[in-house]
RNA sequence: GAGCCCAUGGUCUAGUGGUUAUGACGUCUCCCUUACACGGAGAAGGCCGGGAGUUCGAAUCUCUCUGGGCUCACCA
């Protein structure tokens, strides 16, 4: 370690400290500010709070500072005077809980009983919970957890089934057998954004078909030598003077001798490969567009379980990866393979596995969203997005976002709520309402066919993908489908507050299937976070091995100091990096603040209930660059803005309020040689500076101000308290600012130049503009 | 390949046509001054990514290049 180790091993030596901290943290939990009132008359103010997903790593530490600045969205608007609705709820379904499961008891998912697996993953989802809850309340997150709500819990499933309903009732839905986003690991389809692109090494091979009208071969590179049995055409560019005679001719596939056409096509690109390209069902998604757009007829060569099927003759059976190395061998066996080629592949990956993906035809339901694209982007614009510039990101995704598929092959979530009757399988539709699991479940009684009366029913199998769930939590929240006079209240949300990285899913996905719902956007606000990077700019993630636990920084420096760099290191909306050095730094500041109450404390009450008749002008000068750092903070609180009131009222208390101010005020203070009444105005002006800077950075850092607050100046909590407003402006002040710093600069540089002590008298000069503030200078430089 | 965003001392940042270009962290020097050595006083460190243009004047406006980030598409 370097050098700063051992000042880390004196950091709890005294001042403002953890432990000083968890006190509060007690305190928090008794008097509640998260507690909302309907009935209240203050203006309401709204947050759909992100449901934080309890998934077994330690939350990273990005993603801590994220909340915290999310809870000072909602502590800045209380202090703002609107009633805050802020609440807090767990995303518990989906693939990450059950991947979790399979691995900590070394099970795998489809051999497992549905009921005995559904009961390991509630288990761990609870112990991961209690985990992510503690650390929510470590930073300060004041959301209400008395009403902290789960996806996985019947009230919220019957919420995501209800609207799936609506959805199904408004012709929304369509059911498709298309060829997916096929995850073989998680055994389920996915959705596009659900992808990642990973460059893979891979081998490209080349190998030959005999053209069947002629002697000649045409040679053909690809990644997926595998899909030989499926492949249905050759294309060529119709530019590529190699091939132009061979378009129209036949081609004899190697290995299974099926003949298909060679066709000329403007996506085959001659530069690469050979030229020549094989349309297989399906390697990747161009493929499919060609199936579609050439009217080729699909094999299905793979199947759910990642293996290739009878289609592929002697490979059936064996997993795409044995499958490619066995073709290859046989190609060579036969003589046709010519070489083979190492490349880097972008390939499609799974987010979730991080296995590559497979393009399969399979049966699920979808959800219409091209057909709200309009119509959802035009409400988007009308959105307020912070910062502005990322709306952007939303909209490029909208124009090319295809329709949804919503269904997955998964035990651990929402169960689509949907029966077949078993002679016509004619779908059954429920009423919305009630929680149903058709997997387990018969329909209600007395359901009979609509199309041929029989009663006989099986149940879908499947659920739904998790953001079927998340996006409708600004409808649960709201109490859309229990409590309409609530909702009436309620919905719209204020604001929306995410990371930019699932943009193209939740605040997609939200937006769409509320305003379907609904006819109206969620929320007025989208607040979009930055990410947290390493100290170097790389992602967190645990693969890397980069990630930072926050509760170890937390414990180390306090979670204040954590709250104040996560505010004051970046601005909104841009990616911040993890540096140990800088939350060092902000515990320094809050250091510094506590030894400036501490001072202050010393006066007693005294300035704090009295007021004094006139100000002096040293008083009045600091007064009038507190309204203007009162100002600036407010805009930023305003605005969602963090990063403005921190570094504004770390500069003020900072570099102006305790270095100057009050330097020139501490004799008047002890008040020697002064007035009483010069006395009064000096510890009054003190106390009313300090209180501005405890309101205005009590969201950012609640613990130190709460701790400061009630034992300075009331039993009631800080976060109760409006921010300051109607303070006194004298604006005639703003002038000397500049010429009293600059002037005790130099006295104080003038007396370690001559090796005197600041204490020491010096003949110094006051300059003719300062005259005004002459007797509290004096004082404080020992001037004769 | 396309779109969007960004570019100021080692790091973060202020600055929106005229400043000796802010401030913080870090670095170096000196100082245990009674709120605070988790402190204080100083210092070093920047041709404001390159180029061209508009202008009397550009970190600031325009164009272009370069470099980064994000997203999309393609890579058989």
């Amino acid at each position: 370690m370097d050098k700063h180790s051992d000042k880390q091993l004196f950091s709890d030596a005294k001042g403002w400290s953890r432990d000083l901290e968890k006190e509060v943290q007690n305190r928090f939990a008794n008097h509640e500010v998260s507690n909302f009132d309907i009935k209240s008359s203050k203006p309401f103010f709204g947050i759909d709070t992100p449901p934080p997903y309890p998934s077994g790593r330690p939350w990273h530490l990005g993603a801590a500072a994220q909340y915290s600045q999310i809870d000072a969205i909602a502590r800045s608007q209380r202090m703002l005077g609107r009633e805050v609705l802020f609440p807090i709820g767990m995303d518990r379904n989906g693939l990450p809980v059950e991947r979790y499961t399979e691995k900590k008891y070394e099970i795998k998912m489809r051999e497992t009983e549905r009921e005995k697996f559904i009961e390991l993953c509630r288990g761990a989802l609870d112990d991961l919970q209690s985990e992510m809850v503690d650390i929510l309340k470590a930073i300060g997150f004041s959301a209400d957890f008395k009403r902290m709500y789960r996806t996985d819990s019947d009230e919220y499933r019957t919420l995501t089934q209800a609207t799936f309903i609506k959805h199904w009732k408004d012709g929304m839905i369509y059911r498709g057998n298309r060829p997916t986003n096929y995850c073989v690991e998680c055994g389920t389809t996915i959705a596009d954004a659900e992808i990642e692109y990973k460059e893979l090494p891979t081998k490209l091979a080349y190998f030959n078909f005999q053209v069947k009208e002629s002697k000649n071969k045409i040679t053909i590179a690809s990644t997926r030598p595998e899909l030989l049995a499926a492949c249905r055409a050759i294309i060529v560019n119709p530019e590529d003077e190699r091939y132009k005679g061979m378009i129209g001719k036949h081609a004899i596939v190697p290995i299974y001798k099926t003949e298909v056409n060679i066709i000329g096509h403007p996506s085959a690109k001659p530069e690469f490969g050979s030229g020549a390209v094989m349309v297989c069902s399906y390697g990747d998604y161009n493929d499919v567009l060609l199936f579609k757009e050439l009217g080729l007829e699909e094999k299905i060569i793979i199947n759910d379980t990642g293996r290739l099927t009878d289609v592929a003759g002697k490979l059936s059976g064996l997993t795409v990866n044995s499958a490619r190395k066995e073709i290859l061998k046989l190609l060579q066996e036969d003589g046709t393979l010519e070489k083979v080629q190492e490349i880097s592949h972008r390939t499609p990956t799974c987010d979730r596995s991080k296995n590559p993906i497979e393009i399969i035809p399979m049966d699920e339901y979808y959800m219409k969203v091209r057909d709200l694209k309009e119509k959802v982007m035009e409400i988007t614009n009308e959105l307020n997005f912070i910062p502005d510039q990322h709306k952007q990101i939303l909209f490029n995704w909208m124009k090319v976002a295809m329709d949804w598929p919503i269904s997955r092959r998964r035990f651990y979530g929402t169960e689509i709520p949907l029966w077949y009757c078993k002679k016509c399988s004619e779908p059954y539709v429920p009423q919305p309402g009630k929680y149903y699991k058709p997997w387990k479940e018969n329909p209600p009684n007395g359901t009979t066919c609509k199309k041929c009366g029989s009663k006989e029913f099986y149940g879908d199998v499947r659920t739904f993908d998790t953001w079927m769930d998340s996006s409708v939590s600004s409808l649960f929240v709201t109490r859309y489908s229990t409590d309409p006079e609530f909702y009436s209240k309620t919905y719209p949300l204020t604001i929306r507050a995410q990371g930019i990285d699932i943009v193209r899913t939740w605040l997609y996905y939200s937006i769409v299937r509320c305003f379907e719902l609904t006819k109206r956007p969620p929320w007025s606000n989208v607040w979009i976070g930055g990410m947290g990077l390493d100290e170097h700019g790389e992602k967190m993630s645990k693969s890397k091995g980069n990630g930072v636990d926050p509760m170890l920084i937390i414990e180390r420096y306090g979670s204040d100091a954590f709250r104040f760099w996560a505010a004051s290191e970046a601005s909104p909306g841009s990616n911040f990096l993890f540096s140990e050095q800088r939350i060092m730094g902000s515990q320094k500041f809050l250091t510094k603040l506590w030894n400036v109450a501490k001072f202050i404390k010393e006066f007693g009450d005294y300035g704090i209930n009295e007021k004094p008749e006139k100000l002096f002008p040293t008083d009045k000068w600091i007064l009038e660059e507190l309204y203007s750092a009162v100002k600036d903070s407010l805009e930023g609180h305003r605005s969602f803005n963090f990063f403005i009131p921190s570094n504004r009222i770390r500069e003020f208390t900072w570099n102006v309020f305790a270095p100057h101010y009050i330097e020139m005020v501490k004799a008047r203070a002890y008040g020697k040689d002064f007035s009483k009444e010069e006395r009064l105005s000096a510890i009054y002006t003190l106390n009313q500076t300090l209180r501005a800077i405890l309101l205005l950075l009590a969201p950012i850092c609640p613990f130190i101000t709460e701790s400061i607050w009630t034992s300075l100046y009331s039993e009631e909590s800080i976060h109760k308290m409006e921010f300051p407003k109607d303070l006194p402006s004298f604006k005639e002040m703003s002038k000397y600012s500049s010429i009293i710093t600059d002037f005790n600069t130099k006295v104080w540089g003038e007396k370690r130049a001559n090796g005197i002590s600041l204490r020491d008298p010096v003949s110094v000069r006051i300059p003719e503009e300062l005259t005004i503030f002459e007797k509290d200078l004096k004082a404080m430089h020992n001037l004769k």
